[in-house]
RNA sequence: GCUCUGGUAGCUCAGUGGUAGAGCGCUUCCUUGGUAAGGAAGAGGUCGAGGGUUCAAUUCCCUCCCAGAGCUCCA
């Protein structure tokens, strides 16, 4: 016979006697009357629960506040809810697909003849205010699965899901006011929990993400607990449409597109071709420095090469189509790595040359579907700071932590931030488990060694290998690609790759991808967004700006301009119209540095110098000390 | 590729069934300037392309091209 009471432990410890049947809203209020109002959702054993869910056995109970991590998505998801209500009340016909929690907010998926407009998702939202101001409760009830069908008969989408659902399976809904929907839970007690949220947009979306399924209209909305999260976010959202690199990429001169040239392609301007001209000098000498060799592989090759290598198999539909040459098929190559281990094998290897270490900045074309293009950031021709080491399977380690040194080095010097993903063996994979076991052994203890912090990507590497994801966080937070290290086993496979070892026998290297920026055009673009366009010195197209006061001065300005020049500084003299208009025109162009050049300055030999959004203050030096000032700031590649 | 939205001057955008406008930029002239816009004049448009309706289309309709937001996918 049960006992009438249970035993609930909290986080701290202690342990509560409560009756069997209570509920972790009973615990809260047991805890106290503060918690009991601030209480939104309990973790009971682990488990995401509802606060009126009865506890039946003795368990671990957490309350869950708006000050846990897991609240915010649990707000969001109540408040697709809520979303979902309000559209049903406006549009009685609307179907109902998912609304989930996402990183940033929430998304509902419905049915509709029209399109959302943007009125309507006004309308929506002042609905979805009358909704939060009802304050109905969600309630959760456990449903047979022939009772759901009868409840959702109206909702085909809804039906599909029912189906997939296990005879075993538990089926609940949740009931808002006059909504209900099929969901797992849990949800915030009512909708008056609900506070702050905004609908940002609304698009076609796929059921189930399927293509060929219907297109369904998906809203997407944002929630926080307080007014001021809300706004920091919708904040940090006009920040980032400021920072547009599509934006600054056309004011700045950077580069442009040309549908005369075609979708996906990037023509560098002058400006942008500075930039990427100084990473890529600044890398060359890195990589340089750790002991790689610098190849040039061809742009198109034998479809041959990509048969060996597997490409037309399992890449193709990425890949630019063949050209007839002579009888012979050509691909514009959409990787570098075969081009490179047709190098390696140019001569018989032995392992006293090992590691290799080739790299190329590899300009690859890949097909995408015209839909997925953006910007820089997403592009059909790209150049890749590639390159592969070959070495033996006890090097592997070894190389692993010098790509570290290089990561290191790289990232600091832009400003980057990064985390690690370790992404392991998946269902479906080549090679031996020792060998899996031993390369994904090799780059943990490289990690663990360092002392790096990471996160597992269990099953998330490719078939051929395990790989480092290094995940960048820009100046407003956001994430992107970084470097990738990944290991290869397929490769020396299919190519037969091998060296002679000590023993005088033959032996299959390993091989390693790895890139550094990846793409230079996504790489760039994610760096004018980071930099919003005012870049440090090392890398501003346009480094100085002399201004004479007036024409009597220009030759004065002119002479330091062509000081500047000879000492490696990028420098140009402006002399036309005020000098208000043309501080004002070297701000926006966001040129480091303005020196202003008037009769003091040219009399003394002394220059002023304003500095990038720094405002009226201004720093009068002679100008030998201004060229060794700007000249270190460079050679350090300062951050500025 | 799919859904939706859009395409008017170099850029950002307004506008109309009777062959077109603003701001910035550009050119020229005046102004010779001291730290985020001195003044004036001027040039610049096949109103994305093709077809249809109409006395008349940049405007309405259709097709196509291009771009953007998503979906799916990726460096």
């Amino acid at each position: 016979m049960n006992a009438p009471t249970i035993a609930i432990t909290l986080p701290d410890g202690t342990t509560l006697e409560v009756p069997r049947g209570s509920t972790p809203r009973d615990v809260a209020e047991r805890i106290g009357p503060g918690l009991a109002r601030a209480a939104l959702a309990a973790e009971v054993n682990g488990e995401m629960v509802d606060l009126d869910r009865e506890l039946e056995e003795d368990a671990a109970l957490r309350i869950l506040t708006q000050r846990d991590d897991e609240a915010l998505p649990l707000l969001r998801h109540s408040t697709a809810h809520v979303l979902a209500t309000a559209v049903r009340e406006l549009h009685p016909e609307a179907r109902i697909g998912f609304g989930p929690a996402i990183e940033e907010g929430f998304y509902y998926d419905f049915g509709v003849e029209e399109p959302f407009t943007p009125e309507d998702l006004s309308a929506i939202e002042r609905k979805m205010a009358e909704v939060v101001e009802s304050d109905h409760p969600f309630e959760r009830r456990v449903v047979t699965k022939e009772e759901a069908r009868e409840l959702f008969s109206d909702d085909p989408l809804k039906l599909e899901r029912l189906e997939e659902f296990e005879d075993e399976e538990v089926i609940s809904v949740y009931r808002d006011g006059p909504f209900l929907d099929l969901c797992l839970g849990p949800h915030v007690p009512s909708t008056g929990r609900i506070g702050h949220f905004r609908l940002l947009s609304a698009a076609g979306a796929y059921w189930r993400g399927d293509e060929r399924r219907e297109m369904l209209q998906r809203i997407y909305g944002t929630a926080f607990f307080s007014g001021n999260d809300l706004d920091a976010h919708l904040k940090r959202l006009e920040e980032a449409k400021r920072r547009d690199h599509r934006v600054l990429g056309r004011e700045l001169d950077l580069f442009t597109m040309d549908s005369r040239v075609g979708s996906g392609l990037i023509l560098w301007q002058p400006a942008g071709s500075v930039i990427r001209r100084e990473i890529e000098d600044f890398e060359q000498e890195l990589i340089l420095r750790h002991g790689y060799e610098i190849v040039y592989t061809p742009h198109v090759v034998s479809e041959k090469l990509f048969e060996i290598s597997g490409h037309l198999e399992n890449f193709a539909e990425n890949m630019f189509g063949a050209m007839e040459v002579e009888g012979g098929r050509f691909r514009p190559k959409p990787m570098n790595c075969p081009g490179h281990i047709c190098i390696y094998q140019a001569a018989q290897r032995s392992y006293r040359e090992l590691p290799i270490r080739y790299a190329e900045f590899g300009t690859v074309y890949r097909y995408e579907r015209s839909g997925v293009l953006h910007g820089m950031l997403r592009v059909r021709g790209f150049t890749q700071d590639d390159a592969h080491v070959f070495c033996t399977e006890e090097q592997v380690s070894d190389e692993v932590r010098r790509l570290f040194d290089l990561v290191d080095e790289m990232l600091a010097t832009f400003g980057y931030p990064y985390t690690i993903a370790l992404a392991t063996r998946p269902e479906k994979s080549l090679g031996s488990e020792e060998q899996w076991d031993r390369a994904e052994g090799d780059l943990r203890s490289v990690l663990e060694a360092r002392g790096l912090e990471y996160e597992l990507d269990e099953g998330g590497g490719a078939f051929y290998g395990p790989k480092l994801d290094f995940q960048l966080i820009d100046a407003i937070g956001r994430k992107w690609q970084g470097p990738t290290v990944q290991l290869d086993f397929n490769l020396p496979e299919r190519f037969g790759l091998e060296y002679v070892g000590d023993d005088n026998e033959r032996h299959r290297p390993v091989m390693l991808h790895r890139v550094l920026v990846g793409s230079m055009e996504r790489f760039i673009g994610g760096l004018i967004e980071h930099y919003a366009g005012a870049f440090p010195l090392w890398l501003a197209p346009e480094q100085v700006r002399i201004l004479p006061v007036s024409e009597q001065w220009t030759e004065s300005a002119q002479e330091l301009v062509t000081s500047l020049t000879e000492a490696g500084i990028r420098a140009r003299l402006e002399d036309r119209d005020t000098l208000g208009y043309r501080i004002r025109e070297a701000e926006t162009r966001k040129v480091p540095y303005m020196g202003v050049i008037g009769e003091r300055e040219a009399g003394d030999g002394t220059v002023a110098v304003r500095r990038r959004g720094g405002g009226k203050k201004q720093d009068v030096m002679p100008r030998g000390e201004f060229i060794e000032r700007l000249t270190e700031e460079v050679r350090s590649r300062a951050r500025g």
